[in-house]
This record gives C-alpha cells, structure tokens and sequence, in this order.
RNA sequence: GGCCCGUUCGUCUAGGGGUCAGGACGCCAGGUUUUCAUCCUGGAAACAGGGGUUCGAUUCUCCUACGGGCUACCA
C-alpha cells in the first residue's frame, strides 16, 4: 500500500436524497484525505438505470458543498480520470468483464430469471441452508462452463440475454485486512458467483467499484458497513485481476442506527421522530413525498458535521467542538468504532445550540432578518443593528436561529395583549396606580441605561411601599405582554424610552 | 436459516489485566438570574451471561444470548 499519494471516494448512487449516514460517510473520507494531504473524489455509481432519480445528483453535491465537503475531484469538477459518473464509463466495463472470463475467473450465464427462481425453488425444496448460483450450482445452470463452445457461440450470436458471472474458487479462506475490524476470514463456500456483467450492458456495482477504484488510483476504500459481506468478493477481484499490489485498504464503517428501538436509521424514522435524516429538504419527484432536512430545519452545516463526526468517531480527549479544520487535524481511521450509533435527536440539538453560541451577534441577525421582515416589521439601516441587539439578547435562550422570533417578537411590536394568568393575579387599582407613577418617572428619566431604569424602578417601587420583587413579572408582563424573555431591564434599555412609555400607557388603557 | 460484524451508564463514548470504570447529551436536586433559558455545584446511572487463562479479569480466550449487516442481472 505503501506510499502512493492518498487518493479516497465518495461514491453514492443517484437513488434518491442523499441519506445523512452518507453523509458522514463522505465526511469520514474527506477528512481522511485532508489529514493525509491527499485527494477526495466524488464518483456517482449510477450503473442501475432502473433507480435513477432525476436531481438525486445535484442534491449530493449541494448538501457535500454545504457541508464544507470539497470535492476535489469527480463529478461536477473533472479530472483526468474523467468521466466520474459510470454510465458515461459504461464502455470500458465490458473488456474487463471479458478478460476474467478469459482468465478463467468468470464465465457466460444464460439463465433466464424464471430458471433462475426455479433453481432456488428447488434448493430450498431440498433444504439447501443457502440457495445460490455458486460452485455445486453452476454445473446444473445454463452457462459458458456447462454449454459447448459451439452453444455459447450460438447463443451470443442468436443475441440472447446473457450475464458474466464471477467463478468464486471453490475452496479458499479469503482474509482481508480492514482498518477499523482487523483480519476479516470469510470461506468462499459461502460466497456466490455474483454476476460482475449484467445483462443490459452495465456492470453491477462490484465490477465498477473495482475497475474504477483501481482505474482511479484509489488507495482507501472507506464505505459503510453494508458492504463488508461482499469485501470479499472484491479482494477476489483484485487478485483475479492481478490487481492485488495495488489493492486499497479497507475501512468499513459502523452504521447509524435509529434512535429508538432497533434497525438502520431510515428515512421514515425522520419524520416519525421529528428529527431530520437528510441534510436538505427532498421532494420525491415521482411521488411527491417530502422530506426534511437539517439545513430547512435550522441547523448550522458546521454543528452537523460536528455532530456526524462524533458518532463513531472521537478524538479520545474530552474537546467535543470540532471546526472542520481541527477535526481534519484530529481525525484518524484507528479511533473508528466498531459498532453501530444509535442517532441522538437530543444531542444534535445541544450542538447547534453550541454553534448558534458562537455565532456573531451580526452573523445571527443576517439570519435573522429576512424572517423579522418576513412577519412585517419595517427594516431600515438602524433596525438592522437594532435586530443585532436583539440577537445578543436572546441567543442565550434559542438552539436555533427559527425559535427567535418567538422569543422576541414584543422587540418590533408592542404586545396585543398580556397574560392573562399573571394579570387576573396581580393586576388591580394599586398596581395600575404604581405603573401611572412609573411611566411618569421614566417621561422624565433621560439616562436610560438598563443600569438606571433598574435604581429608578426600585426607587419608585420602594417610595410607594412595594417591593420591588413582588411587581417584576407584572412589570414583565407590562412591557411585553408575556412571562418569559431576557432580563426585563435589558430589553428595557433597547426598546428605548419612548416605546417604553408608550407601552405603559397602552397597558394602562388597555388593562383599566 | 446461512455467512460476516459487533456488545462499557437511557444515548454517544474514554479506558484497558489490579481504576473510586472517566467525559458528554439527557434526567434529577440545589444555587445564580426576582421568571424562563443560560451559568455554577451536586446526584442517580454501565463493563450482556457463563466457562477458561491468571495471584487477579470489564480488559485476553471460548461458548451462549442479544443487536446489526448481507444473503438481486440494487447499490
């Protein structure tokens, strides 16, 4: 393996809206390859026409790029393999296919699907533990190593339908190293002569994958764990291929697990469980169906990867905010786990909430802004810095930059009305004759700091014999007609005094 | 069913032959904030079970159980 430049892909297929195990998955490999000053590549692996969904593409790129995964090579960019995308590879498949035949590592298969389904009737039948196309099958079945010379010429001329089907040895231990496993041993008796050559001229994944990655100088094989079981077969491939000294290591990474419950993370546990399982919003161009994602949803790309990062991987100290550029410096393939993650909704949640801490005050009301405006609040220049003020009030109480306009909406509009539990309390003639009083001290208060409104709403609290503690909520309530917000003198000082006036003497009107 | 992979607090995990088994999320309690959130302090909470190896296993090994993946002319 030794010292060629570190060369790692991404290699989704277009199916649909790229699932967030992908996404970490895509994460796992960039980081790889920046730790080791090498390159990542995105490939598509579209060689099933039957599944191709039109936008699944342009949705992977955007949620990589949104993420902060650049794609340093591959679809969308180029590169001197190109084409990344195999349907446009779709030629040179075919010769390699070939040449394992003529090496005596694959052969012709002619089985139709009805044969096909009648052999495995019939294994079962006899209670065969595994019903497989495979080495005691294949002299029952209709193919190159059954049929004369003659009859597969015959039939390939007659143009019948016919796939290449790797001849898996009979009696071999394959072992394997993995990265993040060890030694894997598999026996290929349990392996079946998967077909590496389809029928309608594309190869199925395992022939591609292997053609590719060797084509494309890939060194590090980093794919989700579903792909263990068929490792195998591709270190059979390499070896048949004469492909072994070249051969990439291999990394198969646990998998995310759904939050309650057991199974892989699917896309319906998302909405079910009210967290999204993909990075952007999807609409399912054929059926409609719309699916969430974390970036519609209000979370920050770096609080994702972040999060992604940590679920399976951890830099064995006890920092847990990551940026991109340190987890590149921390990350590495021996502190992979072993097992699957179960997805934690709740901890997402913190994340954000520790992004949206380090968020600028001017970068949370850029965001901010266009819904202030959206709910009909005039922007002018100075609102803008007002929104800013806003912001640094009220980050302290919001996970997401979504739940600020709840939090602070009595900032841009001056309450409609007023809690009614709180007033029907507290709410009587000696109260409103106390905040008469108080509105006519701050008329003619002219340091309206929060610092002063404070001494002088105790001061008039404790002229008249009221504790200052025992008025707060209704003050509260007052101002900004609900119970709960940042400190009252705080957003006392930002509303400014005129407003502050003029609430107290709508409450006044209003509340009589 | 078969094959492969796995198993430390509810969850993400650290650790590794002798530790008070550590951290984080969440949860609970107290304090601060005259509310809420934040913040601070404290707390409950785990080595799946059984054999071996060993002076000593959570750590090494085997078996069982459980979980997961794969088992298509899908990736």
């Amino acid at each position: 393996m030794s010292d060629r430049p570190v060369r790692v892909r991404f290699a989704p297929s277009p199916t649909g809206p790229l699932h967030i195990g992908g996404v970490r998955t895509a994460l796992y490999n960039y980081l790889f390859a920046k730790k080791n000053n090498g390159t990542f590549l995105l490939r598509v692996e579209d060689t099933d026409q039957n599944r191709f969904v039109p936008g699944a593409e342009e949705y992977i790129i955007e949620a990589l790029r949104w993420c902060g995964i650049e794609i340093e090579e591959g679809v969308s960019v180029g590169g001197p393999h190109a084409p990344y995308r195999q349907s446009e590879r779709k030629a040179m498949y075919r010769q390699y296919a070939e040449k394992l035949v003529e090496l005596g590592h694959a052969y012709y298969a002619f089985d139709t699907t009805e044969e096909l389904e009648a052999m495995r009737k019939r294994l079962e039948a006899a209670k065969v533990a595994a019903p497989q196309y495979n080495a005691v099958t294949r002299g029952t079945m209709k193919n190159s190593l059954t049929l004369s010379e003659d009859e597969v010429k015959k039939l390939m001329d007659s143009g019948a339908n016919y796939v290449i089907r790797m001849k898996i040895p009979r009696n071999e231990e394959i072992r394997f190293h993995d990265v993040i496993r060890g030694w894997v041993v598999v026996h290929t008796q349990s392996l079946d002569d998967k077909v590496l050559f389809k029928s309608d001229g594309m190869p199925t994944y395992h022939l591609a994958n292997v053609v590719d990655d060797y084509l494309m100088q890939i060194t590090h094989v980093i794919r989700g764990e579903e792909w263990l079981p068929s490792a195998p077969l591709h270190v059979l491939l390499y070896r048949s291929m004469g492909w072994e000294s070249v051969m990439p290591e291999f990394a198969h990474l646990p998998l995310l697990l759904r939050p309650d419950g057991n199974g892989k993370l699917s896309k319906r546990d998302g909405d079910r469980l009210g967290f999204p399982v993909f990075p952007l919003d999807w609409k399912d161009p054929a059926t409609g169906e719309q699916s969430s994602g974390y970036r519609e949803r209000g979370y920050f790309p770096d609080a994702v990867v972040n999060l992604l990062a940590f679920l399976g991987w951890n830099p064995g100290t006890t920092q847990e905010l990551f940026s991109m550029e340190e987890l590149i410096g921390a990350f590495s393939l021996d502190r992979v786990s072993k097992h699957g993650a179960k997805f934690d909704p709740d901890k997402a949640k913190w994340y954000n909430q520790q992004y949206l801490r380090k968020r600028t005050d001017t970068e949370l009301a850029m965001q901010f802004l266009p819904i202030v405006k959206e709910k009909g609040v005039h922007v002018s220049l100075a609102t803008e810095n007002y929104v800013e003020r806003v912001c640094a009030l009220i980050k302290e109480k919001a996970h997401f930059v979504n739940e600020f306009w709840d939090l602070s909406s009595f900032f841009f509009f001056a309450p409609e009305k007023y809690d009614e539990g709180v007033i029907a309390k507290k709410w009587n003639a000696d109260a409103a004759a106390f905040f008469a009083k108080v509105k006519d001290v701050f008329a003619n208060t002219t340091d309206f700091s929060a610092h002063n409104v404070e001494a002088v709403f105790k001061k008039t609290a404790e002229e008249n014999n009221i504790a200052p503690g025992s008025v707060m909520q209704l003050f509260r309530v007052v101002i900004t007609g609900i119970t709960v917000g940042p400190i009252l003198f705080n957003a006392i000082e930002l509303l400014g005094k005129d407003e502050v006036v003029k609430r107290l003497e709508k409450a006044l009107a209003i509340l009589k």
